[in-house]
DNA sequence: TATTAAACGCAACTGAATTGCGTTAAAATT
DNA sequence: AATTTTAACGCAATTCAGTTGCGTTTAATA
């Protein structure tokens, strides 16, 4: 089931401070090879129920805090991840590009090159964090 | 408790094509004196269980079809709504504006005058709707 | 190899949100 | 004004995502 190199696995497992057990590289790997965001159920469900539901929530807890991954909104108020970009670190999660839901095949893409507004502050208000999340039709649903 | 003139919410009422129950009416009384967004648990309290929590629920499902209110995004992922400008309609939630959640206080507020960008594509894919959510120290938590 | 600390897995729990259904009240019709 | 119709209400029961407790396993390390 691997299908990232090793060396990936121990380079980023040791840059962000996890254990190596089978169940978390397996995650990172699923996290790795999907091009849109996960929640716990599609996780559980790549995994046919072999990892319990609260070791996903756990993994997912201790990824997020570590920087490797983050929250993305979700249309029915559910807990969402998705691959972090290399920089991201505990304390600075540089959400620097827009994320593009398709109404239509219901895919996750990452628009790296949509620059957000870098603002820092707005009427008093503290931005800390930006982000932008479009709804749509993508390039291929569209010429359906 | 009606602060709200009653000319106001013939009128809203008529406009949105909601019937006038004495709940109802003082639910967006509540909605109309509010600055901030509101959850279902926040106005429970403000009722003082007087109202049904599952006449909530229906209410503001209700009100946001619609178009009276919308929801927003909200630090728990609560459901979380807020009145609308007089624009929004059934099929169209004109929502042209920003939102930004406090870290510290977990609120969120409507930034009405931080206009969205209009971009309707983005390298071929077709934007129908567009969401900023910041998050940080919202103004009066800065202040402590 | 032994120690230790984090991760796992199972069951039980929590709490926001939903559903069913009989009752009440607003609006429309007569 | 009285009747019919239909939406809203209220209570109980349910659902389901997410959490907590705790004993066991496994990875890191010494
Ligand atoms: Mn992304
Ligand atoms: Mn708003
Ligand atoms: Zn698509
Ligand atoms: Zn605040």
């Amino acid at each position: 089931m691997i299908m990232v190199n090793n060396k990936l696995i121990d380079v980023t497992f040791k840059k962000y401070g996890l254990r190596k057990t089978s169940f978390r590289k397996n995650l990172f790997e699923l996290f790795h090879n999907s091009s849109n965001t996960l929640s716990a159920k599609e996780i559980s469900s790549k995994f046919s129920s072999s990892a319990d539901k609260v070791s996903i929530y756990r993994a997912l807890e201790s990824f997020e805090k570590s920087g490797l991954i983050h929250k993305v909104p979700d249309k029915n108020n559910l807990l969402r991840y998705s691959l972090c970009k290399s920089e991201c670190r505990p304390n600075k999660h540089a959400h620097d590009h827009a994320h593009f839901l398709c109404s239509v095949c219901e895919e996750t893409f990452c628009l790296d090159d949509f620059t957000l507004p870098s603002t820092k502050s707005h009427n008093g208000f503290l931005i800390n964090d930006l982000k932008i999340i479009m709804e749509g039709t993508c390039v291929s649903c569209k010429s359906i």
